[in-house]
DNA sequence: TCCGTCGATGACAACGTAGTCATCGGCCGG
DNA sequence: CCGGCCGATGACTACGTTGTCATCGACGGA
């Protein structure tokens, strides 16, 4: 500002005045400043105007468990849009398996004063974020809950989508349906884990030795579901999309009677599966907004008292889960 | 800082000095001014330190067309991990079509003083960007070339993707050979089509009436696909995913003798598909790897001579490319 | 004992910007 | 013609931090 000062014959107070279009400046020394501004290819430093003006970096941290993922990346694009729209900016870390790396992403944002935080890393536990959480920092927990319930919080109807799952399957008339989950170090797989053995046990239905937790490679994949053929299932569930797509794949190469089936998060390419894939779909964008909404009530008023939102998933009813003695369905060709 | 030095009874000095771990003061004062800093936690500001110190702001702008979507979220996986690995932030927004907020995202980005840029959007045509790239700020494209070559820029090697495809039908035996891209707008859409053409040019293939760009409504491209049976087609490759997707809709919807298909830009569940469907593998991880590395190439030396980088693509042989005589692959049962 | 040296510490300025207040010329009404 | 007022502008300072340099006490060697 100063050079640009010098080259408008002008002072830098004038120059800050006409950069952020303050009014009582003459037209004449605007233009000249605009010139001036124009030659330099002067652009404000807007780290400085933030330290100046003492107001907030206008930027939001998200930090995730994985940028890839199709769940997390619509999440994101949903966040983003969202901070956007309000005129802020987007700064996003992978946690990539490692807690600690979280923490040091939390520190990082906080250090550049974002205005809030989004957490989103499913091994996080809240030792780690508690450790490095400063709390003064507005921060909400996406699909993972707070053990103390002291932070804002965006979940997903994990039980409820499941129990969905299961109730839709006993409608159509199973009796023993097995569940498919990932590694129970997920708080999301132990939720819709619980969320089946308490449906089932609403309804009745058996769960002893139905349900596989953290076996999703090819060889303990493919005992669990021997056994559960052997047993009698008719039906699986599967936990996330990592499950589905095991399950998939293990079905793909050993042809055979197939289970109904139904899979717990949304797959792009559900509806040209063979059979089309039930699915209960998050509402990824949905859990992003409110996210965000969430966050920036809090920016606003820190001394909300701390929300829990849940919500909601959608049971699309496809090919995969017909009644159990129903040849299993296949494109007619 | 000021208030730290206050409580730990010391100078504003020396509390930066234990903050930035600078030799020279007594064990003890550390440790007075570090339970201060416990005390009041306190976090230093890096925005004010960056300005004071002149440095990088050790953090880079990524802007994207949109988030979501495999291809781009796998890229912004690999440019934040490479980006991490080197100590730096990274910042994210969405074009979502309109070139116009790309621009501004570019001016929001540098005016943050990032290190530098990477640009993928490719909907923005050269005006925008040169009018809104400031010329000191590295940057690299992605996905997109430079009009004027003075650009650094990372791409797929579409074109040689493409003509593995087709070179894979054309060994097959297949004759006629259809294409279906994208909207003819995108200019990876258009490279990829110009790919098909020459290739097919090269080995004596006919083209007329083979190519549909943009029409991958369902009305449109059953218009498309009937044309093509008619006409003999007993292949088709498809440009990008949406086209890929569309075409396993249609094909789903209406049974019937299936052209080999290969799908330009991997799905996840491809080999999970009935059948499992042939694709041209980008390597998203790659193109974000080399970007940053591109990038961080330029910020070291800026005078270096624009570059070019072409990553390679893989073709992935699966059934859906069967010879043009043999009946449809599909699973044993 | 004196001086040079060294370790520890603090005072001060500056990074780029914006708020506060003073200055200055011209204009109006009396 | 004069005092007050207003529009336009600039000098100065502070935001939170770090680089530079000065200060000060202690210590070792001559």
């Amino acid at each position: 500002m100063v050079d640009v000062a010098q080259a408008a014959g002008t002072s830098q107070k004038t120059v800050s005045r006409v950069v952020n279009g303050e009014p009582g400046v003459r037209p004449e020394t605007v233009e000249r400043v605009q010139r001036a501004i124009a030659e330099l290819g002067f652009r404000r430093h807007d780290g400085a105007s933030h330290l100046r003006r003492g107001t907030s970096t206008a930027s939001i941290g998200l930090v995730l468990e994985d940028l890839a993922g199709s769940f997390y990346s619509a999440v994101t694009a949903a966040v983003e849009r969202s901070a956007r729209e309000r005129g802020y900016l987007l700064l996003t870390g992978s946690a990539d398996g490692d807690p600690e790396r979280a923490g040091r992403l939390v520190q990082a944002f906080a250090a550049r004063r974002v205005d809030g935080l989004l957490i989103a890393p499913n091994l996080v536990g809240d030792e780690v974020l508690t450790a490095n959480l400063p709390p003064d920092v507005p921060a909400v927990l996406l699909d993972r809950p707070s053990a103390d319930h002291r932070t804002d919080e965006v979940l997903s109807d994990n039980a409820g989508g499941i129990a969905a799952a299961v109730r839709h399957l006993a409608g159509q008339g199973h009796r023993r349906i097995a569940y498919l989950g990932d590694d129970e170090r997920f708080w999301t797989s132990r939720q819709r884990r619980d969320g089946f053995l308490a449906t089932c046990a609403e309804l009745g239905l058996p769960t002893d030795g139905l349900v596989s937790l953290g076996a999703l490679d090819p060889v303990g994949l493919a005992a669990a579901v021997n056994g559960w053929t052997a047993d009698g299932v008719t039906a699986v569930v599967t936990g996330n999309n990592r499950a589905s797509v095991a399950l998939l794949h293990h079905l793909h190469e050993h042809p055979g009677p197939r289970p109904a089936h139904v899979g717990f998060d949304e797959l792009d390419l559900a509806d040209v599966l063979d059979p089309p894939l039930t699915t209960v779909a998050q509402d990824a964008g949905g859990i992003g907004q409110a996210a965000v909404d969430l966050l920036f009530e809090r920016i606003g008023t820190p001394t909300l008292p701390p929300r829990s939102v849940v919500v909601p998933t959608r049971l699309v009813v496809r090919r995969s889960s017909p009644p159990p003695d129903a040849a299993p369905v296949r494109n007619a060709r």
